[in-house]
DNA sequence: GTATCTATCTGTAAAGTGCATCTAGAGGTG
DNA sequence: CACCTCTAGATGCACTTTACAGATAGATAC
């Protein structure tokens, strides 16, 4: 169907935003792994660590973090106990298995090259923006 | 429903790979945007580009990149105009409109950022390493 | 004509995700 | 006690994104 340039309506949907800071969400799970990783945690306490990354962003979106957890657990990244003891309602307490460790291990590998190709795309945008000063 | 810490079965599902390197799709926006401030190009062109920033990989996937060109310029950040005449079927040549340029500006910004965040997180994923030598 | 390459697009099922909402224990207050 | 708030974890649902497969079609070579 490359035929017959038929002009479709461009319908401009008005106000377009830019929505380059959503979309973080690729780097939840290294960032959960790494949290658990320091220190065995729940999800409550996860939430706020990794809203120190910019991610899990504004009052929500706690449910995504639960999400990815149960999703790590049911990989064998990593594993939870119930913690009845403490102040407060029960919590999963998730730590790291040797699997997880090795995930790790991955990401960091893989985290390097995107770096790379972020660095790239990056220095190409400054020149080129310079180019045209 | 935080309550009887009841067992769910964890079905380790076997065979859990890493995944680490899927889902970057989140730098074509950017990567498609930059290349066409380039140069304006059609999509078959743009699948190339896109896959030597490790974009678009793999004998697919074509059909992504077409999505996004047709939402990019369903909300005006760029323009296309077919070109019948080369060689081979028409042709859709897409260029940046002045939208794109702000936006592209935009991704500038929040690149940077994503870089910091990242960077971070390899720092700590290195020293972390290193500690338990 | 038919095979191949270039080029764009669609159909579909599965996965991911934002938002609202629910359950529930623990502790504080009147 | 009744009531409220805080902590903690989870679900339901609509909506978007996406991988995979394949359809369409012009151009060129044999």
């Amino acid at each position: 169907m490359a035929s017959e340039p038929s002009e479709r309506e461009t319908s401009r949907s008005e106000t377009t935003e830019c929505r380059c800071d959503e979309r973080r969400n690729w780097l939840l799970q290294p960032v959960l792994l790494r949290l658990i990783a320091e220190k065995p945690s729940h999800g409550y306490e996860l939430v706020d660590g990794a809203q120190a990354y910019g991610l899990a962003d504004g009052a929500s979106d706690t449910a995504t973090v639960y999400r990815y957890l149960r999703r790590l657990e049911q990989d064998g990244w990593v594993q939870s106990e119930w913690e009845t003891g403490g102040n407060g309602p029960a919590r999963r307490v998730y730590k790291l298995t040797s699997e997880g460790q090795e995930l790790l291990l991955a990401w960091r590998t893989s985290l390097s090259r995107t770096r790379e190709v972020l660095g790239r795309l990056i220095r190409e945008l400054e020149t080129h923006s310079a180019e045209r000063r």
